[in-house]
DNA sequence: GTTGTTGCAAACAGTTTGCACTTAA
DNA sequence: TTAAGTGCAAACTGTTTGCAACAAC
């Protein structure tokens, strides 16, 4: 079994969470979508695809534990709210592909001239920020020619 | 009668759509509220408090016109979704007040560094980017003291 | 007078809830 | 055995739609 896959069902473990189909199902497709947003509707279309049965409140019940969890986050993007595998390490700003909606994480935050400017040149006091880019990755690229 | 909203009031006759009371009342509010971020529920509210009727299909229907036309802008925040005035001129990312909605433009780009990143060293594509950054407006932040 | 605009009621999508039944540990 | 998790049906929130009445031009 995937290596990340067992890594999980022992977090989930160590939190006290059960182990039940549904949250193994959900956790593979993460797993296997490689940082693609996924809705809570396809998440539900492709675990009965799989002719497993499973329930639309039981899908966003376990979306939100395992955001809660870390494990999992969740994107607002587009008036629509996506999830993802959550990669550890810090800098965490995204690359998102507006056609395969595949996320690819900035390696540095590309904050520095701009937070010294915040600081010095206005009244605002900056908790938090948020970076999106869109464009297209390079599968899709090739694929559209 | 404020200069501003005269001129949006122009705008809008260019464009072919009528002035009507309805449209009136959330100009208005949009003018005076200084771009802070609204959404539909508040802009109902307020017509209200003004004892005036007005049905949150019509606020529907004219946000999406108004933000068609330019005039105000949509932003989706926090897995809502709010309005507020367009400002003119180009850069346009937004300092976000958590506590008051308030909004003040950035009067640059951040992407200068990054954009070049992105092109020389990865294989994607940008055609588009997001920044918003959250805190503390002056006026909220001496408010809490 | 005409066309665009509105209100209303009803539909809709995505999400959440209460509750009785079920199951992982 | 039992607390945690699930399915179901029903509610709920924010938004959209069709249609007949209405008003800005």
């Amino acid at each position: 079994m995937n290596e990340q896959l067992k890594q999980i069902y022992e977090t989930m473990k160590e939190k006290g969470f059960k182990l039940t189909p549904a949250r193994k199902y959900m956790l593979e497709i993460f797993v296997n979508s490689d940082y693609r947003l996924l809705d809570a509707s396809q998440i539900y279309d492709l675990i009965r695809k799989k002719n497993k049965k499973i329930n639309f409140s039981t899908i966003y019940r376990n979306l939100e534990i395992l955001t809660d969890s870390e494990i999992i986050e969740k994107i607002t993007f587009n008036e629509e709210t996506k999830y993802k595998l959550r990669e550890q390490g810090s800098p965490h700003h995204l690359m998102i592909c507006t056609l395969c909606h595949q996320t690819i994480p900035l390696p540095f935050c590309p904050f520095g001239e701009l937070e010294t400017y915040i600081k010095n040149d206005t009244d605002f006091l900056p908790t938090n920020h948020h970076v999106e880019i869109y464009g297209y990755c390079k599968k899709c690229r090739q694929q559209q020619n």
